[in-house]
DNA sequence: ACTTACCGTAAGTACAAACTTACCATTAAA
DNA sequence: TTTAATGGTAAGTTTGTACTTACGGTAAGT
């Protein structure tokens, strides 16, 4: 196999593919929370948290900061941004495509 | 043992996490393809792109038909349609509670 | 009927990823 | 300074998944 580039998208797709970093995810929706938060209620361990965070981090959905001894997360805009831009540009150019072959599509199904 | 309930845009998201599948999906942006078209240029086999194409297929993001001998794959709306709508509906949540911080922040000031 | 093209599925393998426990570092409070 | 709370990282295991080859099945052309 080889590597391939990986756009910031790349990487937030690939984030919110695991069930639970979407949980985790959705969890920071309403407000930033410390990461024995996160954990708690969570059928994983806190370690295992702590590694998801890393790839959201890492993927810019969400941001850190330290408080104390606390490590608090919230959403980071600009991976949601690039979600969000992607898929706009995907709908234009297929939007195209998809009214051209739903002329040939009407008789089927 | 940790099975929870895929929603259509859980599928949509997983599927688009995978790079492979995120080149296949971005060929048919531009129009509908062929099995063999889709695998040809691509770094897998062919029967990879067949596994590949049953996954984007039920994360509603493809639409396959039968045309002579070729299966024909083109844009699924609906699962586009899906992940635009749970990311604008995160985003405005998550405005929402930057608002909120902001207002708390300026409080404390 | 035979051949060719197209394609899905089965079986098995190899690698990635998600998880665990154990440990150590940092910060705040007692 | 001792204790408690927080949490990152290492090491190892297990599960998941992306891939391969092999095969069978269908439709169209010869």
């Amino acid at each position: 196999m080889k590597k391939q580039a990986i756009s910031s998208s790349d990487k937030a797709f690939n984030a919110l593919g695991d069930p639970t970093r979407r949980a985790i995810f959705e969890k920071l929706r309403v407000r930033p929370l410390a990461v024995v938060e996160i954990a708690d209620g969570l059928p994983v361990s806190r370690p295992a948290v702590s590694q998801h965070l890393k790839v959201l981090k890492d993927a810019r959905l969400i941001r850190v900061h330290r408080e104390g001894t606390r490590n608090l997360c919230q959403i980071d805009t600009r991976g949601v941004l690039a979600m969000r831009n992607y898929l706009d540009n995907f709908w234009d150019i297929a939007l195209a495509a998809f009214k051209q072959a739903a002329e040939k599509h009407k008789k089927h199904e």
